[in-house]
DNA sequence: CACTTGACCTGTCCGC
DNA sequence: TGCGGACAGGTCAAGT
């Protein structure tokens, strides 16, 4: 659930909190959330400082002093909430927090600053991890090679989206955008969402849909992955930012979890389907083959 | 090559 | 109220 929206909110939290504090204690309970070597922890984690916190495709980069990395998939049900110490930020937790007292059932890793404050990485589905890795390594990583560009780079063209399409041009078209090959951060949310917006049934064949409307699809895609970065992005089930706050992008959503209600366009009832194995939100009537 | 299915997990919800 | 099963949907691996 954390695709590209959810995952820069939280990035961006982090990077206010996180730069300049020193790495003091680490407890994990978990192997996959947590998969790196006894003796890198204690070499390149602990006494580390973090340097800067970055984002690739739906995957956090915590950057190290030491030249280490931790990198950080959250997979589906990934959180990673920022609590600072009782002087600093009051006794508990802030009052808008999502998440209770932490750490809970489902943390798998607390970091421990020098300072007091800590990092919980919480999933509860414990699809995500947390894998320590030296920063030049980090982009030699099977997944970065891979990995297409990023929709909302200042250098990324309707041409360049709509080559990369072609690529698996007789292919259904919301299987291809969920495919990170082909353009990153895109999940099911934001899949949906700028289809219904640029009018196109997810079922379609790349080779079938005219330039002019993956053109729209471009513009959809950007707008709507825009907006839900302004809202703080989607809380479906369990999504929250650094603070431990939910997203309201939601609210402005117009097919993804509003099955039964209205087309805001036309007042077809949505309804929702499998395509690609997903669960899909369409308006039969807005989109069409 | 491209598609589908299964695996990884747990919590929630639905029908009986 | 209890219980089995479907479902949530990011990514990789294996199968068709």
């Amino acid at each position: 659930m954390p695709e590209l929206p959810e995952v820069e909110t939280v990035r961006l939290g982090l990077s206010q909190f996180l730069p300049g504090r020193r790495i003091a204690h680490i407890t994990h309970d978990w192997p996959k959330s947590f998969p790196n070597a006894e003796s890198d922890v204690q070499d390149f984690l602990l006494g580390a400082r973090v340097t800067e916190v970055r984002r690739r495709a739906k995957v956090l980069l915590i950057d190290l002093d030491t030249q280490y990395t931790l990198v950080v998939h959250l997979k589906m049900t990934g959180q990673l909430v920022f609590r600072g110490d009782r002087e600093r930020f009051g006794a508990g937790h802030p009052s808008h927090s999502l998440v209770g007292d932490l750490p809970d059932k489902s943390t798998r890793v607390t970091l421990a600053f020098e300072d007091g404050s800590k990092l919980f990485f919480n999933d509860q589905r414990k699809f995500g991890w947390m894998r320590l890795l030296p920063t030049p390594e980090v982009e030699q990583l099977d997944f970065f090679q891979k990995v297409g560009p990023e929709p909302l780079a200042a250098d990324f063209t309707p041409e360049q989206f709509i080559k990369r399409l072609q690529r698996r041009k007789k292919s259904g078209i919301k299987a291809v955008l969920l495919d990170q090959t082909v353009v990153a951060g895109i999940g099911n949310i934001y899949a949906d969402e700028s289809l219904w917006s640029a009018k196109i049934h997810p079922e379609q064949k790349v080779q079938d849909i005219p330039d002019t409307k993956l053109a729209k699809l471009y513009e959809a895609l950007r707008t709507v992955l825009k907006l839900s970065i302004e809202k703080g992005g989607s809380t479906d089930r369990n999504y929250v930012d650094a603070a431990g706050k939910r997203g309201s992008y939601l609210t402005f959503a117009n097919v993804f979890r509003r099955e039964g209600q209205p087309c805001a366009r036309c007042g077809t009832t949505i309804i929702k389907t499998k395509v690609a194995g997903r669960g899909t939100h369409i308006c039969t009537h807005c989109q069409h083959f």
